[in-house]
DNA sequence: TTCACAATGTGACTTCGTCACAGTGTGAAC
DNA sequence: GTTCACACTGTGACGAAGTCACATTGTGAA
């Protein structure tokens, strides 16, 4: 057993704790005829409007999923996380249809990929793949869905703020974003955003810097 | 073989024409079980942080699945309808989270539900019946994406003047709907969509009635 | 006929998105 | 080290959209 599928199985054991991994021989030997690939951050994996061919699924680093809108406004959908299959390609692949969103890595990340073949094969003979490919495609149904909701509520402070303690930290309790990248994942602009963090700021909650903020009183942003 | 079996397998045949339906047998015996169940209009079969138990397939009839914003605003994000599965539930049954929407019926709705087991067999035997639940999941993310493009326009006219021609006409040329329910389509107020028809009759292109609008000038309003 | 209620019309106000442009760090090339 | 391009941030103006409050008007049921 090679490690890469040592590596899926143990990605497939963390998500479904429950279930004992990918015990079928057939399933291991379509895994490990897949190829791995390394991706430079901000690499653009899909296009918006293109089909898949290959099913994707992410070792380390993470895809983020945006929509952009007629005006250049990116709308962050969901990061694909390691562990997490990249649903795009996947649903593409099952619907052979075009998917309405790009992909583009956050950081260098390495992906597995296989092929249509190989992943028509694996749905079919392995009960838990199949667990797995449904259980993403559900958990991002409810992503979109829940970030819809955010979209359309009125009020952004309420999620820059919520976003901002939920972001990792440095030792230094400093968060390392641009404006434009929580304009993104609020699916605002970019000059709101600054605005709500100078007011953040004129009430002592936070300390801007250049490309990074210092949550002073995290408490007071909730 | 049953009369529900027969309306599934057409359904699906109709759904996929490059398949030739549900010819597992062990399939029909399982669909045979499951039950019919008739709701009528305006009927909410499916909370917002429920969990679903069953997997519910619509015959006839059509539910809307929304949104609601914490102001109330209602936001329509797919309609199912028949031959189409309730992602709603299919997500909540498989990853067994809860679902972040609530599923109301349009119309007097008939639908044929599965029990979970029976779902899980389902899955389990019927390549077939995998590539149908696949193939819904899939489309449902895209419409839900295509969504958040939309809701992100900033033009609600040309949206608001798409749907006026896209919805169903009466034999007068009229459509009947009303500005809250246009609203709900279109993820915005009823107030916005009350001025811009105001603006649109003012024009000649709409005349507007109690519950219903003439479209008079189809080729103005795209 | 009356009356409750849903549907629609409208003005005031706030928030947001967009545009335009002005500062300001920062890293790379020289 | 200096220069310089460029990304990041700050701000004002303006229009579009969402919210609130309330008036008006059909329509069906009692």
């Amino acid at each position: 057993m090679n490690s890469k599928v040592v590596e899926i199985t143990e990605l497939l054991a963390r998500h479904f704790p429950g279930m004992n991994g990918l015990t079928e021989p057939d399933i291991r030997s379509i895994l490990d005829s897949a190829n791995t690939y390394v991706f430079p951050a901000n690499k653009q994996v899909s296009a918006p409007g293109t089909r898949s061919e290959l099913f994707i699924l992410v070792l380390s680093g993470s895809i983020r999923v945006q929509v952009v809108t007629d005006s250049g406004r990116e709308i962050v959908l969901y990061h694909v996380r390691p562990g997490d299959g990249c649903i795009l390609t996947t649903s593409s692949l099952i619907s052979g249809e075009n998917f309405p969103a790009e992909g583009i890595t956050d950081t260098s990340t390495e992906v597995l990929a296989l092929s249509h073949s190989a992943f028509d094969k694996a749905l079919d003979e392995s009960a838990a793949f199949r667990r797995f490919v449904f259980s993403n495609l559900g958990q991002r149904l409810a992503d979109v869905i829940s970030r819809i909701e955010q979209l359309c509520s009125p009020s952004i402070d309420r999620h820059l703020a919520g976003l901002l303690v939920k972001l990792p930290t440095n030792s230094d309790n400093s968060v390392t974003v641009t404006h434009q990248e929580l304009a993104g994942n609020l699916g605002t602009a970019r000059e709101v955003v600054s605005r709500h963090l100078k007011r953040f700021e004129s009430n002592g909650w936070v300390l801007l810097g250049r490309g990074s903020i210092h949550v002073q009183d995290a408490d007071a942003l909730l």
